[in-house]
DNA sequence: TTGCAATTCTGCACTGAGTGCGGGAACCTG
DNA sequence: CAGGTTCCCGCACTCAGTGCAGAATTGCAA
């Protein structure tokens, strides 16, 4: 790894750092992309050549989740049936997601209830990794799931999980980590329900 | 209807027709605000008293969707499941979009595809939709399902049919709008068909 | 018809996101 | 340390969106 890949990591880092604590502080709509580039140390134009967008900034890691999905499928069990791939999947998603637990996490929950371009940000890239999964799982479960089944299955999944937390997360009450265990397995058991007869 | 409602619904079509219009000559991108203001003989500052954002052109009629769907889990049979009240529900939404061949349907689309706001923009009124319809499910089976359970069966709908239309514009094929339809609607009936047993 | 109050329209000035460009600085290779 | 390559970053710009205040329009009553 050269001076200058590091270098490179090292700002970003800085950057999402920076950003969790002002958006923190002030708001993200408070904060302003010149606020978090000068607390990085560089200037408000080379921004624009680590992140995108300034709701980029909270998603820093969704290529590594993504993978980490993809991973799974690949080291499915012989025997596993699709939706039991999806399944072993996604423990292995929030698994990932549990383990780090940057600062960015909580905040990220919470401005995706209250920011609509981040909302919007966090669905598009539901949706493109929802689409990669079931190239994937189309892929490994050869003459029996074609891409559109696959695709069908993964939306029903996802979207199972999904909205049992919007449903959750709606009400004021009950956020504790038991009932949201206890919601998203539920949930699961919905979703696959029709898949199992 | 007061004169002045009928001038502002007036305004409000000359704007979504004027932007139809524009966007299918000059992209999207290509497209500003004062551009389409213009087109509809208004200020560009009075465009912001109609529609608060750009994107918001596209979905003029996202609320009566909505209604149609809350509407048709109102009237649902005596003897229906959650499943079934679901499956008419989407039925009538689908109906009704595709009912009124609005110049904006195929364009609507296509910027979903290709235009990350307008996207974005979508997949939050489609989950705003899912929470409100879950709402209405689950005071329909008092005791049968809470509203998380109600939430995760409508996301796992939505979900489904979703990701197989998803898959199925991945798919880089022209195909005619007959054609096209015809592709749809096996896709949606793909995706739906676990839950007809 | 006229006068007045309530809306609505709209120009102006402004902030902030995001882009194209070009010069200069930092890095890498030999 | 000289060369080319890559990256940084200031400048000027476009456009979305907002706050404000005055002008225009409409609704209503006399």
């Amino acid at each position: 790894m050269s001076l200058r890949e590091r270098k490179r990591a090292r700002t970003r880092q800085a950057l999402v750092d920076a950003a969790a604590e002002l958006f923190e502080s002030k708001g993200y709509d408070g904060t302003t992309i010149a606020d978090i580039a000068a607390a990085a140390e560089i200037g408000t134009r080379t921004f624009f050549s680590y992140f995108a967008a300034k709701e980029d900034l909270l998603f820093p890691e969704a290529e590594a989740r993504l993978q980490a999905a993809l991973d799974a499928i690949a080291d499915r069990a012989p025997g596993d049936r699709p939706a039991d791939v999806l399944l072993v999947s996604l423990r292995h998603v929030s698994a990932e997601s549990d383990e780090i637990v940057s600062p960015m996490a909580a905040l990220r929950l919470d401005l995706i209830r209250t920011v609509p371009s981040v909302r919007g940000k966090g669905l598009q890239l539901q949706q493109d990794a929802q689409l990669e999964i079931a190239r994937h799982l189309a892929a490994a479960f050869p003459g029996e799931l074609d891409l559109v089944s696959a695709a069908a299955l993964t939306g029903a999944f996802v979207g199972a999980v999904t909205g049992a937390l919007l449903a959750l997360f709606a009400e004021p009450e009950r956020r504790e980590p038991a009932a949201l265990h206890e919601a998203m397995q539920a949930a699961v058991d919905q979703a696959l329900a029709p898949w199992r007869g």
